[in-house]
DNA sequence: ATAGGGTTAG
């Protein structure tokens, strides 16, 4: 309407657009914005282009990004620490498994030869990434030149290099840390304890980590679904299984909610238990709460009946998780055949044979030969073995 | 005229 009557949008209008484009979670159609305005030399400001990066960056698009980049600089605009800031963080991001620490790395020492002053958030974002990649050693001397820079660590900080210790299994550097974070006036927090309580598990301190789980509100501090499902995760692997089903529980006697993470230990140990019933309950229990079980929980399931002989049900979760599209692993798959073969259902185990195929899966070899034995009711390893007798004769 | 950054489980 604007541009129907006669009246030209200015760098104003095209940055209100893309910053309500991008937090409407519409980066395409805000680059588009970007596009039809730069056209005419319109150049929006450097916050709502920093937006628009960040929504390409979080989104992982980064060739969209470097694209914008360019478009900014050779329109005579400077990206500042913050669009920097939004791209490290984005490279850093994905728990090692798309993680570009060494392109954010690259990005951050570039940008100190640059003469850009990085702070506290940009040096933090960074150690974090670092950490998260098992870089420690990187981490901490870039923590030693953010202390000689006059920067001093903050709360994130510290949470940031606590839970690189915990997770490369130095808990006791970790617990050093955190009494360091203390005595410099940083208070515990949710997050923090959350960390530790992560650390404790996973180096399978439980009774240090129940303390720590009862410490929480005598220290005033507010336990949080995190809380909640590291613990439950933990006793699920501890083997206490009544203990995390006692804990969930009581959680759900709080005002947390559940999330499907709170879930999928519980339902997993239960199948491993061959507690079907129960599993099942708490699939209802989720689903009536408009969560939606992860992939693998459905092939804990079908392996759980599997383990307690109900082929049939397990046949009915393969066809339920086919038809919602999810790929089952494939030694769900063979669970299932070896399941159905032992009950001497050979029909049923080819179906899902046929149903192997269609999903262009590979039979496993000890599958193949409890298939042969079943259907040519002879031994297929004395076969195999008398085969490659001949094969050697032969040659 | 308006407005931007970092943390914990899975």
């Amino acid at each position: 309407m604007m541009i129907e009557s006669g009246t030209a949008p200015d760098a104003s209008t095209a940055g209100y657009l893309i910053r309500a484009l991008c937090r409407d979670g519409e980066p395409t159609v805000a680059y588009h914005v970007l596009r039809d305005v730069s056209r005419k030399r319109i150049i929006p400001d450097v916050v709502s282009i920093t937006q628009l990066i960040s929504a390409f960056s979080k989104c992982g698009n980064f060739g969209r990004v470097s694209e914008i980049l360019h478009l900014m600089i050779a329109s005579g605009s400077q990206p500042d620490l913050f669009t920097y800031q939004e791209i490290i963080n984005a490279l850093c991001d994905g728990a090692g498994r798309t993680a570009m620490v060494d392109e954010a790395f690259r990005i951050f020492n570039d940008l100190k030869l640059k003469g850009y002053a990085c702070d506290v958030v940009t040096y933090t974002t960074m150690i974090d990434g670092l950490c998260k990649s098992g870089r420690m050693e990187e981490a901490l001397l870039l923590w030693s030149e953010m202390v000689a820079n006059g920067i001093q660590p903050n709360n994130y900080t510290y949470n940031a290099i606590i839970n690189g210790y915990c997770k490369s299994g130095n808990i006791d550097h970790a617990r050093k840390l955190y009494d360091e974070m203390l005595s410099k006036g940083f208070k515990e927090s949710t997050v923090s304890s959350n960390i530790m309580l992560a650390g404790l598990c996973l180096h399978g301190r439980l009774a240090d980590a129940i303390n720590l789980f009862a410490e929480m509100p005598n220290k005033g501090i507010h336990r949080d679904v995190i809380t909640y499902n590291t613990l439950i995760q933990c006793l699920c692997k501890e083997g206490k299984t009544s203990d995390a089903i006692e804990l969930y529980s009581s959680m759900l006697a709080t005002s947390i909610r559940p999330s499907i993470s709170t879930y999928t230990p519980l339902i997993m140990v239960l199948c491993e238990e061959g507690r079907m019933t129960d599993a099942m309950e708490l699939i209802k229990i989720l689903e009536a709460q408009g969560l939606e079980p992860l992939v693998c929980t459905n092939d804990f399931i079908i392996s759980g009946f599997c383990r307690v002989g109900n082929a049939e049900k397990g046949m009915a979760w393969l066809s339920r998780m086919l038809q919602s599209n999810l790929k089952p692993r494939a030694e769900t798959m063979d669970r299932l055949v070896e399941c159905l073969c032992s009950l001497g259902q050979v029909d049923c185990a080819l179906q899902v044979v046929k149903k192997m195929f269609d999903i262009s899966y590979i039979l496993g070899s000890s599958v193949c030969h409890l298939l042969i034995s079943k259907l040519c009711g002879v031994d297929s390893y004395q076969v195999c073995e008398l085969l490659n007798e001949i094969v050697l004769v032969e040659s």
